[in-house]
DNA sequence: CCTATTCATGGCAACTTTGCCATAAAGCCA
DNA sequence: TGGCTTTATGGCAAAGTTGCCATGAATAGG
């Protein structure tokens, strides 16, 4: 392996980061979808606006959405295409892995 | 979107957060690559033993590696492998975020 | 203009994470 | 057995994260 440096590590951190808390991962599955207001996702998420709003900069700031201002509302969307797959290839391995740890006490 | 359930974003919290280290993120990195050994983890970070040890830990647990004990040693190797995909896919947006950004600085 | 709506930010207390130290458990080998 | 090596765990202080409240700034609509 080629040794990388901390500010690599540390780059890849602050996306892990952004992505490491329920609600913006709420988030990130709801502009997924479609564009967004943040009196919508502030609805959805079910915390207060400005809570909202500062996991929608946290998310911003990692670069996995961005924003469009269009008269008094911020509209959010997804910036970034790798989120699902990841997901689905954690899921399906996660799973497979309780399968056989159940399998394994059944045993 | 079908609503989903708050253990739904806890679980996938749970990984994202073991993710959400600079040194879990070199240690995953290099597990990628072959087994290794806690002493040879420990030496790679640079960190104390117990600490290398704590972030194995938190590894395991969030399943995204597993270990093997060999005599007196401790081989961590890697669980799952969505995680290279994943990361080229996101150090390739945020690249690309950053060229339009400074083209837009010239401009 | 005045008011209402939408969104962002500062402040702060509660909670969580981090990393080192000390220490313990377990295998190895003379 | 005794000493050495390897790994895991408890404890604790420092640092970071979270969420609500209060408030501010900007636009829209009477």
């Amino acid at each position: 392996m080629k040794p990388k440096s901390p500010q690599f590590y540390e780059a890849r951190a602050r996306v892990a980061k952004a992505m490491a808390h329920p609600s913006r991962l709420l988030l990130l599955d709801a502009l997924q979808e479609k564009e967004r207001c943040v009196c919508e996702l502030t609805e959805l998420v079910g915390a207060d606006q400005s809570t909202v709003s500062k996991h929608l900069a946290i998310l911003k700031q990692a670069g996995l959405v961005e924003d469009r201002k269009e008269g008094v509302m911020t509209y959010y969307r997804p910036k970034v295409v790798c989120l699902e797959g990841f997901w689905r290839c954690i899921e399906t391995v996660l799973k497979e892995n309780l399968k056989s740890q159940s399998a394994a006490i059944s045993a």
